[in-house]
DNA sequence: CAGTTGACTTGCA
DNA sequence: GTGCAAGCCAACT
């Protein structure tokens, strides 16, 4: 049977369905993912993740994009989230909000 | 096996 | 609101 430390995989489907224009934080990756103390490990996820991977979507809990990587502003910002002159993505309108049910759904 | 690293979060100043 | 330090856990060296 499949290894339950798949976080990664978990993670991965998570992500894969953030839907377009909204944005998720690590954090709340690993809250859903039933343990918010990980939320490091989703982002080394996401830095070994597929290329299929809407990763772009996820940032941190202050609305930073990942660094060495500032095409993913650009990348949100064509899907139609607006970013703050001080470079964070404004989560108080862009958070996706969705509930543990509809993650308990995916997995 | 032990130490270091990191696309994070929280707490305090 | 911004900045620094501590905590946390998996993967890498």
């Amino acid at each position: 049977m499949k290894k339950i430390s798949d976080f990664s995989t978990k993670a991965y489907r998570i992500v894969e369905n953030i839907p377009s224009g909204r944005v998720a934080t690590y954090g709340q990756i690993a809250l859903l993912l039933g343990v918010p103390q990980c939320s490091r490990q989703v982002g080394q996820a996401m830095r070994n993740a597929p290329p299929y991977l809407p990763c772009h979507r996820v940032v941190n809990h202050i609305g930073r994009v990942a660094p060495g990587w500032p095409e993913q502003r650009r990348l949100l910002e064509a899907e139609g989230v607006v970013f703050k002159e001080n470079g964070n993505v404004d989560l108080k309108h862009f958070i996706w909000r969705v509930s543990q049910q509809e993650i308990a759904a995916l997995l």
